[in-house]
RNA sequence: GGCCCCAUAGUCUAGUGGUGAGGACACCGGCCUCUCAAGCCGGGGACAUGGGUUCAAUCCCCAUUGGGGCCA
């Protein structure tokens, strides 16, 4: 049975880079039919915060990856990494350092000085008896060179000599983080770890602490990091926002998971997946070993691609918060009506970005433009279109049944009787509408709108056309 | 600087010891069209370099170069 987790501190906010890592963690568990772990590494007392914790659960939640057993807290397990050390000082595998700093940057820049790598230099290794003074715990790095598996890179060693006698517990009793990352993968039963590949010394680390206390390895997949433009690292300076920075500027969790998911790994050509799809295609085999950077404009795509083929119930359900922080913005008193407003957004949604701007393109179905568009203005309403457009306002106010289908024949009838291009009555109607010369078919808004509202508008732009061409 | 990892278009990637090197985003052109999108059709653009191994290397090996990471 596999076991995964995802293993962050609590010290920001959930970036996306580590979603990617929580993502693969959890598919490579779900796929196996394993289980999917969280693991809060707060041991950092003065960099950890509640409101990070609270962050990164929040953004797992939002974005369908939930763990399968209840979280596991570093910090409510001090003792038991102290235990293991002691344990470890017991056999003889580690030691009581007693060494000032003062000691330590004095040898360091002794070493420097003859040009060596600065190393601890076992100062404290023989001491046997217990002295009354502060004291960190180091291993005793066994004298030689550190091997292990990575599942997709094949063996990777170290020479010993690049690592020394590294401290597991500080002074004030905490524990180091490879130390408890160590005992903790182990206790909670994980049997393969998937994290970013600037690990890749650390695991060695974590290597020699494994053979010490006499632990069973668990299997290593270290994966890239995520770049940025610049090709360093993926940072906020990038423009990555946190995962609920994503979610509040209107991206769906489809998007960014599918985004993400596809950023190191690879099914054939296929770009679309469901979370459900991830979990039946993913496999260990096609994740890629050089690091990706970061697309915005690709997840994007994703997100528009999302947005005009989910099912309307749900771009609904998403986009509802969006539309009322619009509606209190615009102070927007009406009702909401969930038939009137799930017609207008799909309207909408297949020529827009985010769920955000999904409810800012609606605005105009419920309340009319403000002004219009001076562009538009001029080049589609001139004097000549009057005619035409009164004409057409007389025609649909005489309507009885105000579908797509009679207002589509009055449009007919006018282009017809005035040997139009049907772009010159259609534009003038839609500024009218939307005060803007983009916006969804002419023929569909007016339907939705329906006429009590669209016949006023138009009469308001007829109106404004004859004031214009008075004053010009 | 030491160690470790990586290398197919601008970007994400597929791929195989013999391919016209495939797909996606972006870009350009066309069709459609009431605007904008979407959709459809088409276009430009890639195997980092140098050595090997081999009848044959994008693919295997080595080096160089480049990028990244960790440590200092």
């Amino acid at each position: 049975m596999i076991r995964t987790r995802f293993a962050p501190s609590p010290t920001g906010n959930l970036h996306i880079g580590s979603l990617r890592t929580a993502l693969f963690n959890f598919l490579l568990a779900k796929h196996e039919e394993g289980s999917f772990l969280l693991r809060i590494e707060d041991t950092d007392r003065i960099r950890s915060k509640k409101e990070f914790t609270e962050d990164i659960i929040e953004s797992l939640k939002w974005a369908g990856l939930m763990p399968d057993e209840m979280p596991i807290f570093q910090s409510q397990r001090l003792n038991i990494y102290k235990s293991y050390a002691e344990k470890l000082i017991a056999e003889g595998k580690a030691y009581r350092c007693y060494c000032t700093k003062e000691r330590l940057d004095k040898t360091k820049e002794e070493q420097k000085k003859r040009g060596e790598r600065p190393h601890y230099d076992g100062h404290c290794r023989n001491i046997k008896q217990i002295l009354d003074k502060p004291f960190v715990v180091r291993i005793k790095l066994p004298q030689e060179d550190i091997v292990f598996e990575d599942i997709l890179r094949g063996e990777i060693s170290f020479r010993y000599s690049e690592f020394d006698d590294f401290i597991i517990m500080k002074s004030d009793g905490s524990s180091m983080y490879n130390f408890a990352n160590v005992i903790d993968d182990s206790e909670m039963g994980i049997t393969h770890v998937v994290r970013g590949d600037d690990h890749l010394t650390n695991t060695a680390r974590q290597i020699v602490l494994y053979r010490l206390l006499n632990l069973k390895v668990p299997q290593f997949i270290h994966i890239p990091l995520i770049m940025g433009e610049d090709k360093t690292r993926l940072s906020k300076r990038h423009g990555a926002k946190s995962v609920l920075e994503y979610r509040d500027e209107g991206y769906m969790k489809e998007a960014l998971i599918n985004y993400l998911s596809r950023l190191g790994w690879s099914y054939g050509d296929k770009e679309i997946f469901s979370l459900k799809e991830l979990v039946k295609y993913f496999d260990i085999k096609h994740l890629h070993l050089s690091s990706a950077i970061f697309n915005p404009g690709k997840l994007l795509w994703l997100n528009e691609y999302y947005l005009r083929t989910l099912p309307s119930e749900k771009i609904y359900a998403y986009s509802k918060p969006f539309i009322e922080r619009l509606f209190l913005k615009e102070n927007i008193k009406q009702e909401f009506n969930e038939v009137y407003v799930k017609k207008a957004m799909d309207t909408v949604r297949i020529r827009t970005q985010t769920l955000k701007t999904l409810a800012h393109d609606m605005l105009f179905y419920f309340k009319p433009p403000q002004d219009y568009e001076e562009k538009g203005v001029r080049k589609y309403c001139k004097k000549e279109t009057l005619h035409s457009l009164e004409e057409l306002y007389q025609n649909l106010k005489d309507l009885e049944n105000f579908n797509i289908e009679s207002i589509k024949d009055v449009f007919d009838k006018i282009i017809k009787k005035y040997d139009l291009k049907l772009i010159k009555i259609a534009q003038p109607v839609r500024i009218a509408l939307t005060g803007k010369t983009i916006s969804p078919g002419v023929l569909e808004m007016l339907e939705i709108l329906g006429k009590d509202v669209s016949l006023p508008r138009i009469k308001r732009l007829i109106d404004y056309i004859k004031a214009w061409n008075e004053q010009n």
